[in-house]
DNA sequence: AGTTGACATGATATGTTATAACAATATATC
DNA sequence: GATATATTGTTATAACATATCATGTCAACT
């Protein structure tokens, strides 16, 4: 369980270290909880996820992952990220067709995502708000959602005083 | 201006040539107001967009278009299709990397999509509420929204009783 | 009518993102 | 240790997107 202050996100300042190996610590357990394995690919995945604090490209990823002794093919990523989105470490972001480390693993959560055009950072919000609207326009057609995709851009905190 | 019933869907039965017919109409008017063109290629690309009513890759347009005796290299779609984006006469829909007529044009929206996983249509629900919730818990993270995205997957009415 | 400039289209080439299919290897289970 | 399962590696290709330059079209101005 992370114990960072409530609303930190990766747009405040804050020890990126210890961010990184609290997540990791987590990820360990968590993955084994379920009976899968964090294995070398998939664990430097995560951390190469972790070190960028940003939407990293599969293909960026790859190329980490690469210099570090990994195949250097296209599934090699694919399947390490895959796999990190399926136990809830990382997320998928449609609109930059990249990934991201999940800042909130172990709590069940389908935030909404918000990414500077400044700093290229990403950090989640807290959707439930969003997703009940959401529910609610869609019931409205009766339309079930399975599924559903919350992302912004814009400006963060940082980026929004020095342009 | 759409006359469609309140709450019209591609989702429910409908009289498609006229919702065709109407919105190519309106297409006309509106672009001729803002000095642009509705040009030939861009006219066609509208069509088959609407003549699908669900969602096209770049490709898929590209394709008709070549039938029709357009050109047949990739930039003949995507320019044709940033065209109507631009015009706000279709919409992107990022989950898919795919692109949709908007059913409302004219009317000032940023719609939540709804794209049903059973049939593949995609409908406009109105998203006010949920855009509203969306700025809000950006606010609170210092976040200023320039642009959303809201996409929903599931099933439509039609699809959720036929599986 | 001819010139000009803005817009639009065509064509070539390339870049980027993602998956299918199969082979080789590691790991767990009996 | 034999067998089944999960994981990784590799090849090849599909799918999505853009940069760039050449050519054509049209309306405005002189
Ligand atoms: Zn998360
Ligand atoms: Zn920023
Ligand atoms: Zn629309
Ligand atoms: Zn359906």
């Amino acid at each position: 369980m992370r114990d960072d202050p409530p609303g930190a996100t990766p747009f405040q300042p804050h020890d990126h270290s210890r961010c990184t190996s609290t997540t990791l610590a987590h990820a360990e357990r968590a993955v084994a909880e379920t009976g899968a394995r964090l294995t070398p690919v998939r664990r430097r995945t995560l951390e190469i996820l972790l070190e960028a604090h940003r939407a990293l490209g599969a293909y960026e990823v790859l190329d980490r992952l690469a210099q570090d002794g990994f195949g250097n093919k296209p599934p090699v990523a694919y399947r390490a990220l895959d796999f990190l989105v399926d136990q809830g470490l990382a997320h998928r972001i449609s609109r930059l067709n990249a990934f991201t480390a999940c800042m909130h693993p172990g709590v069940a959560h389908a935030p909404a995502f918000l990414i500077c055009r400044g700093c290229n950072r990403v950090a989640e919000a807290p959707a439930d708000p969003v997703r009940t609207a959401l529910e609610t326009a869609a019931t409205a057609l009766g339309f079930t959602v399975e599924r559903s995709t919350v992302e912004a851009l814009g400006l963060c905190p940082a980026c929004h005083e020095a342009p």
